[in-house]
DNA sequence: TATTATAATGATAATCATTACAACATAAAG
DNA sequence: CTTTATGTTGTAATGATTATCATTATAATA
C-alpha cells in the first residue's frame, strides 16, 4: 500500500469530507478548480482509483454508467430506484448483519463496503403509460 | 403497459430464457444475429428497455459501466467484487427477507428485484503491490 | 549539492457502450 | 386504398472514462 498520500489525493479527500455525500468525477474536478486547485481531470480519476484501492472511498455506478464516489461510512444508505423515471428514494435501513460480513471475510475476501439497491416502479410511474 | 409484445422482444426473451444467466446488450445482439435473426442493435436496446419497464428482466450495471441483463428469478445471486482486479465471486446467500420487501412496497413502490454487492480485495490482490 | 531513478501530472486523443436521429417498413384504422 | 401510429434499421453523435506521452516533481544515491 502506498504509505504516502499524494497532494491531489489529499485535495480529493478534503472535498469529499466537506461534501458528506456522493459526487461524480467531473463535478469533483469542477469543484476543486473553483477552490483554486490546478489539478487536471486525469489526475482526479487517478486519485479516485488509488483511494478506492485503499478502501478509503467507495464507488457507486449509476444505471447510466456514471460513477459516484463518497467516503465509506458506517451510516450509509440504500435506495429504492425507479426503472421508469430513474429517481431514487433513500432507505434508512440496512439488513446486512456483521455475521454475513464475517462469512464473506472467511472466503479470504477483505470487505470494504456493500451496496444494496431495490428496483421497481415509483407511484407516479405505476399509473402512467409507457412512452 | 404495452399489452402487445413486439417480435424483437420475443426474440430477446427467448434467448434470455435459453441462456439462464446474464448477458450484455452487444453479446445478445451478436447471438441473435448468429441465430439468423435480422434485428438491429438499436432495437435490442429498445427491447431491453421495454422489458425492464414491464418488470420482466433485470439490469445490473457492472463496475465498468456496462449493463448486464437477465430474467428476474427467485434464485438470484449476489457477489463479492474485487476493487483491485475486478473479478467477482458468487454468493449463494440472500439476506433480504420478505418483510423488508413489504416495507418498501408500503412506500408506494412496486419492487421488481434487488441487487446486493460486496466490495473489497480478493486474496490475490491483498498480497500485491499496487501498480 | 549534483545526479539519477522513480512517480505524479496534465493535455489531449482514443475507446466504447449507449442514445439520438432520420428514413423506411409494417400494420391498424377508417 | 389512404391515413396514421408504431416498429425497425443503420449510422452518427454523445459522454464518461482510459490510454498515451511528454513534462515536472519527488525520492534515492553518490
Ligand atoms: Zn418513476
Ligand atoms: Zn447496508
Ligand atoms: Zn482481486
Ligand atoms: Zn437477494
Amino acid at each position: 500500500m502506498s504509505v504516502r498520500r499524494t497532494n491531489s489525493q489529499k485535495q480529493i479527500l478534503s472535498l469529499l469530507k466537506q461534501l458528506q455525500g456522493e459526487i461524480n468525477a467531473q463535478d469533483l474536478y469542477v469543484k476543486l478548480r473553483e477552490r483554486g486547485e490546478t489539478l487536471g481531470l486525469a489526475t482526479v480519476y487517478r486519485g479516485l482509483k488509488a483511494l478506492k484501492l485503499e478502501g478509503t472511498i467507495q464507488e457507486r455506478v449509476s444505471p447510466t454508467g456514471e460513477s459516484f464516489y463518497s467516503l465509506i461510512s458506517k451510516d450509509h444508505q440504500h435506495h429504492l430506484n425507479c426503472v421508469g423515471c430513474g429517481r431514487s428514494l433513500s432507505l434508512d435501513i440496512c439488513p446486512i448483519e456483521q455475521q454475513l460480513i464475517e462469512l464473506c471475510q472467511a472466503k479470504n475476501f477483505q470487505i470494504f463496503y456493500h451496496t444494496l439497491e431495490f428496483f421497481g416502479l415509483c407511484h407516479a410511474c405505476q399509473n402512467q403509460q409507457p412512452n
